[in-house]
RNA sequence: GGGCCCGUAGUCUAGUACGGAUUAUGACACUGGCCUGCGGAGCCGGAGACCCUGGGUUCAAAUCCCAGCGGGCCCA
């Protein structure tokens, strides 16, 4: 018999057999959620339940005396993979029949090989999964590499689980920032950059906005001066100081680039309105300004590919919102939302009032919020006519579902209220379908130790800075491990070492709670690493590597050691697993999941000989378990995009 | 002022959605062992935690509820 979730067999068969002994003597009783749990030691067997605490309350009896009594009536002679029940202190265990389930579970995984873990969903769904979506600005920084990381994860696991995905970039081009770069790029006479692209467009953003800051708060100051409010005036001061001592620093590391822009500015007496002016233009889609802009952003798409291309993340569609301003998707929105009853005018502003939706059509609990929570309005036009970012969303995410059923945006959680409103938005406009089916997967911020990272004063460290690290380092570990492998074998080795380790640090955590960037969690090769996990891969394979025939699945029951029966439990729960990260979008689940089973791995390899074993049929048997564990290794470490190699 | 997220050994981290067992994961650092054995990026051991505080619910709370405290973020 092959299945595609092993424990999935036991822990049905173990509550059926439950479930029928508290209808046989206690029809009384009734369970609506019956929980069948793994119980802490091994001793209690492999799965346990509580159930006779719930039932001793409720009846009035000893929880020890329900439990006795419901084993005693269950009938033994009806076990397929439970090999028998016991009651010890009220709690019910049910022990494992390992020979069978043995048999069941490796043969499983032989057979299915690298389908084995991944059951498919009954009702398959097309998905968007918005990701990345870096601003065309600067290179990316190690605070916004989890977003990638942690989505293209994502996008793997609900692939496996037999969705159809599809994976957008938005690049948002509409909005001063990308003016502002474009601005310095034109100043320059669109330079051919002679580094990677976007570090190059980095600079040049960084240095403009600076100049052009400091130009507006000198105007600003001697305007003020002349009213002398000295509290004003002294805030403005020591912001404007701030910022000269930027661009000290910034003339210290991009002099070429500082002394080109600034001496190109010298002359220019409002730059601040030239950024406006070509930023209004944009939004019109005038020809020169969209020549422009678009070539400034473009030619930082172009690093940005690159970057992505080493860590082996790719996308469907890459989706401009400046074509959705041409295209009038923005306008039509607008009207609709006007004509909803929940957007009112404020003067020349336009609020679009989320909480009115919220309470007319009774969506807060649904959407997790308190009753006594007042959700604040959102601005959707701008006095001067401009729109918003989430303005210009709502309309993204209507274009996003006239072709997919559901939508994911992967996006930081500071953007919780936004997506939020832009949620409400879906309703107000009557597509309930819409935003019952619209997940914000929000994570929390990556920080550096110490300072703020900040891309409009140049403040931070960029992927390519830690992937290079990375694989420097793992360029060294692998010299002084392989010192006879060619330099090329060297290299390929610590590429996927290096990106592997960065890869695995970003996932392994929690992706709610908050990381602060240091060093040694990206580099870490060691135990509880991408390098550690993949090491073992390698090692399994080395050893099956060295057999000609691989032995078939049989007398499996010789694995008798702990070790080993643990190692069983451990690959047979892997789908149990995998649904369950794909339920809950825990990507960090499998990273964990991949270490529990690698550290198990090792400590058989070195408890027990595989290929020197005792008797031919132990010997066999461990091949096929290791075999089992080396699939398993390999489907959990593709889940979450990191290479498995045969040898490292 | 309102809201959201986080708070577990010196540091980092699992468990928290769905409450269960004398022993609360695991890593780094500290420390004692193991290489003529299938790959030592390894293995075995030691020490290290009032699970932020205080109440409450429960037969049972790191987990649920309430009130605080500390850090971060968002809105005003």
């Amino acid at each position: 018999m092959i299945t595609e979730n092993p424990s999935k067999i036991f822990s049905e068969e173990c509550q059926n057999v439950l479930i029928r002994s508290i209808k046989n003597i206690l029809p009384e009783i009734s369970i609506n959620n019956l929980q069948i749990k793994k119980p802490p030691n091994i001793e209690f067997g492999q799965l346990a339940s509580s159930v006779s605490f719930e039932i001793g309350k409720k009846l009035n009896k000893n929880p020890k005396d329900v439990a006795d009594s419901l084993v005693a009536s269950i009938n033994s002679s009806e076990f397929v993979y439970i090999k028998k029940i016991t009651s010890i202190g009220g709690y019910i265990n049910f022990h494992l029949n390992f020979s069978k389930f043995t048999h069941l579970t490796l043969s499983s995984i032989i057979a299915l090989k690298n389908e084995y873990g991944f059951p498919k969903t009954k009702i398959p769904k097309k998905i968007i999964i918005e990701h990345t979506s870096v601003n065309p600005l600067h290179p990316i920084h190690i605070g916004q590499a989890r977003n990638p990381i942690l989505g293209d994860s994502i996008a793997r696991i609900l692939k496996c689980r037999g969705h159809k995905v599809f994976r957008h970039y938005y690049i948002d081009d509409v909005g001063r920032q990308s003016s502002v770069v474009a601005y310095g790029y034109d100043k320059l006479g669109w330079p051919e950059p002679n580094e990677k692209p976007d570090h190059y467009v980095g600079k040049i953003y960084t240095i403009t906005s600076c100049l052009v800051e400091i130009n507006r708060l000198k105007k600003k100051i001697t305007k003020i001066q002349q009213f002398s409010n000295s509290k004003d005036l002294s805030k403005l001061n020591s912001t404007l100081n701030e910022w000269l001592s930027i661009s000290e620093e910034l003339k210290q590391k991009y002099p070429l680039i500082f002394s080109d822009l600034s001496e190109t500015l010298i002359g220019v007496n409002d730059p601040e309105e030239d950024i406006n002016k070509l930023n209004r233009n944009y939004e019109k889609g005038s020809f020169k300004a969209k020549k422009l802009v678009r070539a400034v952003s473009e030619l930082c798409l172009k690093g940005f590919k690159e970057t992505q291309e080493r860590i082996k993340i790719h996308y469907d569609s890459w989706d401009w919102e400046s074509d959705l301003v041409w295209s009038n998707k923005v306008k039509e929105v607008l009207k609709e939302l006007q004509e909803s009853a929940f957007v009112y005018s404020d003067g020349e502003v336009l609020e679009f009032d989320a909480e009115k939706v919220a309470v007319s059509m009774s969506l807060k609990s649904k959407l997790g919020l308190r009753e006594d929570y007042e959700i604040p309005s959102l601005t959707l036009v701008r006095s001067d006519g401009t729109t918003l970012y989430t303005t210009r969303d709502i309309a993204y995410t209507l274009w996003k579902f006239t072709r997919m059923e559901k939508v994911v945006n992967v996006i930081g959680m500071e953007q919780s209220l936004a997506q939020l409103q832009l949620r409400l938005a879906l309703y107000a406009l009557g597509r309930n379908n819409y935003g019952d089916n619209f997940i914000h997967f929000g994570y929390n911020l990556v920080s550096l130790p110490g300072y703020k990272m900040s891309s409009r004063r140049g403040h931070y460290i960029t992927l390519d800075e830690v992937l290079d690290e990375a694989i420097e380092r793992a360029f060294k570990e692998v010299s002084i491990r392989s010192p006879n492998l060619s330099k090329e074998k060297k290299q390929e080795i610590s590429d996927f070492v290096g990106i592997g380790a960065v890869r695995y640090a970003l996932i392994s955590v929690d992706p709610c709670k908050p990381v602060v960037f240091t060093w040694d969690r990206v580099l870490n090769f060691e135990t509880n690493s991408a390098p550690y996990a993949q090491y073992t891969h390698a090692r399994a394979c080395s050893i099956l590597r060295k057999i000609k025939i691989k032995p078939k699945c049989q007398n499996l029951g010789v694995l008798d050691e702990k070790l080993e029966k643990e190692l069983i439990l451990l690959i047979s729960s892997f789908p149990d697993i995998f649904l369950e990260a794909s339920e809950y979008l825990k990507p960090n689940m499998i990273a964990d999941y991949i270490n529990a089973l690698a550290d198990k791995f090792n400590s058989f390899y070195n408890a027990f000989p595989v290929l020197r074993a005792e008797t031919k049929s132990l010997r066999d048997a461990r091949l096929n378990l290791t075999e089992a564990i080396k699939i398993v290794l390999y489907n959990a470490l593709n889940l979450i995009g990191i290479h498995a190699p045969e040898r490292m």
